[in-house]
DNA sequence: TCTGTCGGCGATACAGTGTATTGAGAAATA
DNA sequence: TATTTCTCAATACACTGTATCGCCGACAGA
């Protein structure tokens, strides 16, 4: 009973009575919403209104608000560029890290999407069908886990990244201006003199950009990869 | 209908001794609710039910429902214990790389709440202090480089295991006998022959148990961090 | 002991949410 | 033209977080 037939449903016949509708009309009303004001603007009754429609009539198109959720997930899937498939491993991961990266802060509800719901849609697994792919090692053990690792530590920096993103628009501040300003309640926390590390590490660190910050980090685990796997001529396999 | 048995009243409330709360109180019924049946069960009216108490009475202790939240996360970070401060850094981010697992394995939804909003409990400091401690490379931008990366692939992979448990206990499979068995939707997509190095990977890809999933990618990301920092000698910074 | 104020707490209310059910009205078929 | 079918909107329900209000017990002063 459990779902399944997910991603290929048929469309209804489009009765051209009010405006015609269709899943992807659907899916980009509620992604423009969500670009527009957070995930809180994707509610049935706001995309439906989106398409001057009532909220059940979505029901014609999609299962549940979970479906809608995943369908907005994976086109942004569609959004992201394959590696170069001649590309030796360390560039094509690194490609593929970027997309992610620059995919969520196009669209910053999508981090909180992400890891939620196994991600199974169309583009969803061509993004998986081409990430493997540019992985050349000898044992496919290996290759899931360098590609699992390079994930993990993507997914977990992107949504730090998006998470300061917010906290500091919530604020209004700069994450540099508002130490220094500063929260009143973390600088009460520090003057306690029970954090004296993190008291030194708030106030002397640098704040390197974030694209650097995510690449460096990025680095290290391939890096590690490196040094556990062989390079691995690419053509022939 | 002159009803009325005016004798047997329930007792109106004749101060029915209000269980005394308090923040600790209601924040240990909520996570207790919240082990038992997911973040779905931890809503203000549940949670005031536990305890006896009307939804309002819980305002007086907490300002909303994501103080509330945040409560929780910092309780479950003051279950996490310390590294031992003589460790090497790489026993010591390991350790609490464990920690932090371990942790969201005792209690599903904290992933959910982790990433999402600035932790700046006591607890959390207390967590950060330490971890930022056991790391004594000479630059501060150095530690806070690694001890980044570190928590991002340790959130990224803790996401993806939880992830992956839930969907096994909805769908009452494990993922294996499920790839064998097998989602018919799945199975459809892969006999299109669009995905070729997926299907490769599903069918022939073994299975190593989480634990040690984790511990590879972890490895992965230790490494890359020592090929680019000096071992640095612990004490006497 | 009576009275007045105060304050904590419960009940109620409101604007939302996702979705099941129902009912109307139009198109398709006989 | 009559009947069936099917789409879509309206309504309804259970639930959420939270603002407001009003009761009622407890204490202060007379």
């Amino acid at each position: 009973m459990t779902n399944e037939l997910v991603w290929d449903r048929p469309e209804p016949p489009s009765r051209p009575s009010p405006t015609p509708l269709s899943r992807e009309l659907i899916v980009r009303a509620a992604i423009t919403l969500a670009d527009g004001g957070g995930l809180d603007e994707v509610s049935l009754r706001k995309v439906a209104a989106a398409l001057n429609a009532g909220p059940m009539r979505l029901y014609g198109y999609i299962e549940t608000k979970d479906e809608l959720l995943d369908l907005m997930v994976d086109e942004v899937y569609g959004e992201i560029t394959p590696p170069d498939p001649s590309a030796d491993w360390r560039t094509g991961l690194r490609h593929i890290a970027h997309e992610i990266r620059d995919a969520a802060k196009r669209h910053e509800w999508l981090i909180d999407l992400l890891g939620g719901r196994p991600n199974r849609g169309p583009n969803s697994l061509a993004f998986m069908e081409s990430t493997l792919g540019t992985v050349g090692f000898e044992s496919i053990d290996d290759v899931m886990s360098a590609v699992a690792a390079v994930m993990a530590y993507v997914y977990g920096a992107v949504r730090n990244e998006i998470t300061e993103i917010r906290a500091e628009r919530s604020t209004g501040l700069t994450e540099e201006q508002w130490q220094r300003a500063s929260g009143p309640y973390i600088e009460r926390m520090l003057a306690t003199g029970r954090y004296p590390t993190l008291a030194r590490f708030i106030y002397e660190g640098g704040h390197p950009d974030p694209a650097q910050r995510f690449d460096s980090g990025l680095t290290y685990v391939l890096d590690g990869i490196a040094t556990r796997h062989s390079p691995a001529s690419k053509p022939g396999g």
